[in-house]
DNA sequence: AACGGACACAACCGCGGACGA
DNA sequence: TTCGTCCGCGGTTGTGTCCGT
């Protein structure tokens, strides 16, 4: 059956986007919610494409991103996690809140896959440790994450190593233009909620939490909280397409034989092994 | 100052899964 | 069960900016 294409029809527009169309997205996906993404372009004038749209919206103009300036925790999760999961980036991106998946591939492709092959190259890791195997990971760590040689070839001392040296080499941010500036776009979110507030519209928002929190938010209607969400500070931040995600991505970690459920990970991953790392990260620099 | 390569990141493309008719 | 549609994911490309020569 041939898939009819997406973005093929004349009169849709490509590339940046423009102050005006994220207005214009975000001004609907705060009155519909997130979702049936087919009618947006429709129902906004957009001359976008609905795939458009919706990743315009889930990376870059949803409540709560945080972007650039990834921190040696997130560095060290994103390691450990790409070595973990191998590059299911949305199932990374379910552990660092605030994080989009793109971001994270973006920043795992420029600067921590460089890290790694050159860390590789310089032999400080063994060829027969690659670091996207599974069986790395999900058989030493997963079988007890405490269960390190101590020797200097540990593939996780590695991965700190790599994350310690990328910090050193974070460069100054760019200056801004509009595709990259959040500021721009959260002046402009401020602006719109400012004149729809002044307008009695009841979802107007007054900042990013309230938006985030915010029961009127249609969405957050259709997306209760069963409980798979353990980590209360990570279930905040995510829309009800994250959550879905989560619940999918637990359930398929259930059904896999090999490792334990995702919740043990996260509450590893997210507590004893941040610590770990920053403890770690903390001795580093002494050398 | 001009040029070109390197870099960073936003955005696009194509595929596959989920779901309803 | 099959088909059609929608959505999300991962890989890749395009483009703007930086920086060395």
């Amino acid at each position: 059956m041939g898939r009819p294409p997406c973005c093929d029809k004349e009169g849709i527009k490509k590339g940046p986007w423009t102050p005006e169309e994220d207005i214009i997205l975000v001004s609907y996906v705060q009155q519909h919610g997130p979702g049936n993404w087919r009618s947006v372009p429709s129902n906004t004038g957009l001359l976008r494409c609905s795939k458009s749209c919706r990743l315009r919206w889930t990376n870059y103009l949803r409540p709560g991103i945080k972007r650039g300036n990834f921190t040696p925790h997130e560095e060290g999760m994103i390691i450990h996690l790409q070595a973990l999961l191998g590059n299911k980036w949305a199932a990374i991106a379910s552990y660092l809140p605030k994080r989009t998946d793109n971001d994270i591939k973006n920043y795992w492709n420029t600067h921590l896959k460089k890290k790694l092959n050159e860390f590789q190259s310089a032999g400080q890791l063994q060829p027969h440790m690659p670091l996207s195997s599974d069986h790395i990971h999900g058989n030493a760590i997963l079988q007890g994450h405490d269960h390190h040689d101590g020797s200097p070839e540990d593939e996780e001392v590695a991965a700190i190593q790599i994350s310690s040296s990328t910090i050193t080499n974070t460069s100054a941010p760019r200056p801004s233009t509009y595709a990259s500036s959040t500021e721009n776009i959260s002046r402009l979110l401020q602006g719109w909620m400012r004149s729809t507030r002044s307008h009695g519209d009841d979802h107007a928002f007054s900042n990013e939490e309230e938006f985030n929190s915010s029961n009127d938010l249609p969405f957050n209607d259709a997306c209760s909280n069963d409980g798979m969400n353990t980590n209360a500070d990570h279930a905040g931040d995510y829309n009800c397409d994250d959550s879905n995600e989560r619940k999918i991505m637990l359930r398929d970690s259930n059904d896999s034989s090999s490792n334990p459920p995702l919740t043990f990970l996260e509450k590893w991953l997210l507590d004893e092994t941040s610590a770990q790392i920053e403890e770690t990260m903390a001795l580093s620099h002494m050398f």
